[in-house]
RNA sequence: UCCUCCUUAGCUCAGUUGGUUAGAGCAUCUGACUGUUAAUCAGAGGGUCGUCUGUUCAAGUCAGACAGGGGGAGCCA
């Protein structure tokens, strides 16, 4: 009956001097031949153990090793020493699992990111990823409740899909076929797909966006939470090959409404993060700060962690349209001094620089830029009405974060047929193989807008971990597929 | 993909103008101690210096290629 078990988190609220009880969990410290400290995962707290002098045989002892798992019944006492108020006074110890402690690679030490990340395996027992990973449960679990409050339907898009249309990306390739070049081939000489597991060339999802909308034209509001792949060439630390993203679409939503919806979500998935997690942001808001201060002075963050948490809750993001944004770039002691490496003007896709400097440098908060350029901007986004010729601007929206760049990009969905079909036409994408998109434009179509959100980038943001790697469980990267 | 830095013990790092037997802290092991908090004290074991090629009487040290990693950029979420 393995089920008897008590939680650490549980028993070190509640438990009660006097009671007996069954713990079990792995060991992070054997101190003096006495001291177990216990960690069962729920909280980065140990239950301490003692195992009494004399109560115990030495080979017994001998096998509380540094990772070993443990059952251990006994009473719950008000403890002597200083670190803890209450601790367990062991009757019985059972080894569930041994672990040799020269070979174990987790040491009762401070180990680096890089480290772990190679024994990402293992890095779960530590008290930086306990927190990581409980808390990216918890935004998981917020994502659904903030939606299902408010009546979305969570619509699963799917991940194997035949349409390339949004060019959000490379694509990775799904095929049955055989690699060794004795695949069939047209007479023009290309692979022939029809020869293929789904009759033509398919790939893994770059966004459930376009199936979203087709829900959202029957349900009003959807969602999506699934994983997303992009076969970019980037190494760097906020992109993942393998990612997960949110993408809400709601009928009868505009640009403004989409804001609104959009600022609202990011603000519940922290607050309830400070609600139910207020130990593992604490613990990480002191990581951080110890990172920090290794660094020199003018690379150090303005803010703290929980600083900076309570200060996107408690002010409303900055709204600008992208022509002001470019104006304040423009007139920026920045660009007077030809800081950026890439020059501004209306029109250019901004760079980071650029976003960065609006970010951190011009507002210090959250910023929210709208109305881009037709150009630079997808197919499916609506055309804003009476734009100055050559000054042709969509309703989307990008929310940019601090220390993160873009985590959240969005727009108001062309919904006119004729305007839809005549920018896929001037952006060569084959209407033919939309068809089934634009039905929606055919057959009842309405104002409709969402947005995407990059469940890693809000997890980083959320437990200032610098590298998105550290925030997924075991990371897909170019030439880097372990586990 | 580009720029840049790095790769020496299980981990984090020193290693002088190229020169004999490559060091430290932590971890591990052994012993001591026994209310410890990443315990403490004493001792011990542990390294083909990322790989290959070259320069040289001599390479951890210099050069090149490759591999892996960090930071930045591009692309984006």
């Amino acid at each position: 009956m393995f089920n008897q078990r008590t939680k650490i988190k549980e028993l070190l609220q509640k438990g009660q001097a006097g009671e007996t009880v069954t713990v079990m969990g792995w060991v992070r410290t054997f101190r003096n031949n006495q001291f177990i400290a216990l960690n069962d995962g729920s909280t980065n707290q140990n239950i301490q153990v003692v195992a009494s002098l004399g109560d115990f045989s030495d080979d017994l002892l001998r096998r509380l090793t540094t990772g070993a798992s443990l059952k251990i019944t006994g009473e719950l006492v008000v403890s002597v020493g200083k670190g803890q108020s209450i601790e367990i006074k062991a009757a019985t110890i059972e080894v569930l699992g041994d672990s040799d402690a020269e070979k174990y690679p987790l040491q009762p030490k401070k180990h680096s990111l890089e480290f772990l990340r190679e024994i990402a395996h293992l890095r779960f027992r530590t008290n930086t990823f306990g927190s990581v990973f409980r808390i990216r449960h918890a935004l998981a679990f917020a994502v659904h409740r903030f939606f299902n409050e408010r009546g979305f339907v969570y619509l699963h898009t799917p991940i194997i899909t035949a349409s390339d249309a949004e060019g959000a990306g490379e694509t990775f390739r799904v095929t049955t076929l055989p690699m060794d070049g004795t695949a069939k081939r047209t007479e023009a000489g290309a692979i022939d797909y029809s020869e293929d597991f789904f009759g033509k060339s398919t790939n893994l999802t770059v966004s459930g966006q376009l199936e979203g909308e087709l829900g959202a034209m029957a349900f009003g509001e959807i969602y999506t939470f699934g994983p997303t792949f992009r076969a970019e060439n980037s190494n760097t630390a906020r992109h993942l090959a393998e990612f997960w993203m949110i993408e809400p679409e709601m009928a009868f939503h505009d640009l403004e409404d989409n804001m609104n919806l959009a600022e609202a979500f990011i603000r519940y998935l922290i607050g309830y993060v400070m609600e139910h997690h207020a130990d593992d942001l604490v613990f990480l808001d002191q990581r951080l700060a110890e990172e920090e201060k290794q660094k020199p002075q003018q690379e150090r963050a303005e803010m703290g962690l929980l600083e900076k948490l309570r200060f996107v809750m408690d002010h409303p993001f900055e709204r600008i349209t992208y022509t002001e944004a470019i104006q304040i770039l423009l007139d920026s002691p920045a660009y007077k001094k030809k800081k950026f490496k890439y020059d501004v003007a209306w029109g250019i896709d901004m760079q980071s620089e650029h976003e960065r400097y609006l970010v951190e440098k011009h507002f210090k908060r959250p910023v929210i830029v709208t109305n881009y350029p037709a150009k630079i901007k997808a197919f499916y986004m609506r055309q804003d009405d009476g734009c100055e010729p050559g000054r042709e601007t969509v309703a989307a929206m990008d929310i940019l974060a601090p220390g993160i760049g873009e985590i959240v990009g969005g727009s108001q969905r062309e919904e006119r047929l004729s305007k839809l079909e005549n920018r896929m036409h001037t952006m060569h994408i084959p209407a033919e193989e939309m068809s089934w998109y634009l039905d929606t434009r055919r057959y009842g179509t309405v104002p409709h807008a969402g947005f995407g959100l990059g469940f890693e980038r809000m997890v980083q943001f959320v437990t200032g971990m610098t590298n998105i790697r550290d925030v997924i469980a075991f990371a897909r990267t170019p030439r880097s597929c372990e586990f």
